[in-house]
DNA sequence: ACGCTATATGCAGTTCACTGCATATAGTAT
DNA sequence: ATACTATATGCAGTGAACTGCATATAGCGT
């Protein structure tokens, strides 16, 4: 029975992940690929300093890993389980897209040069 | 976006429910089918008060709802929402069972009267 | 009416997550 | 080496959730 008593509190501490809004934001912008730290700024309107501390939350519980590319530190979702949890309450993920205010290579339109 | 914000703070809201061990606990249970407090009470081993508490926010958010049958109040799950996270995250439902400690009409064997 | 059982509610202490801010690290370019 | 950008980390204040305990309600039997 006390195995039985770990897998509800394993299973409580994957929804204590999801369990709050910002960290739910960001796995559903994750859903559409990889992005990196300043592209989620710009998504979720929070400073940097906010986005790292919920990543480094959802990094340590094996959710999310981060490639760094230079400067830009890229994360992505690789636990299958939080991924059929997001769907099942979300609905399918959404297209990949640019954002605004993010400067990263990703999202930098490649602009004419000598326009 | 306002409205986007909102459905990630209801979905929070619904994965909140679900991130603690003993309302996984109860809601597991009670996915056997209606259960009372007293039957919820054996199984959790916890005091009856514990048990209400939980149960409470439970009702609250409309994931469960009572009914009452004389001394005993049976509960029962009535969020399809929750049942699929449930079955997502737990595996399928177990079947009902009778508990030992549970004085509630549903569990105590019908016992010869004349023994 | 009284007592007994099943359940609900109120309240307080404690812990823990959330949030903001300041600062540190690390990579890049000049 | 210096300056700048992108990201990470540390720390403290606040508030909310968890937990336990005492008590209240409500139905049943005598």
């Amino acid at each position: 029975m006390n195995e039985m008593v770990n897998a509800y509190t394993e299973a409580a501490a994957v929804f204590q992940l999801l369990a709050h809004p910002s960290r739910l934001h960001i796995l559903d912008e994750l859903r559409r690929g990889p992005a990196c730290v300043c592209h989620l700024q710009a998504v979720l309107e929070r400073p940097q300093a906010y986005i790292s501390q919920q990543l480094r939350v959802l990094r340590e519980a094996d959710v999310v890993v981060d490639e760094k590319d230079g400067l830009n530190v890229y994360y992505r979702i690789v636990d299958a389980r939080v991924l059929r949890l997001l769907e099942q309450t979300l609905g399918p993920a959404q297209p990949a897209r640019r954002v605004a205010g993010c400067p990263c290579p990703h999202c930098v339109e490649q602009e004419a040069c000598c326009s």
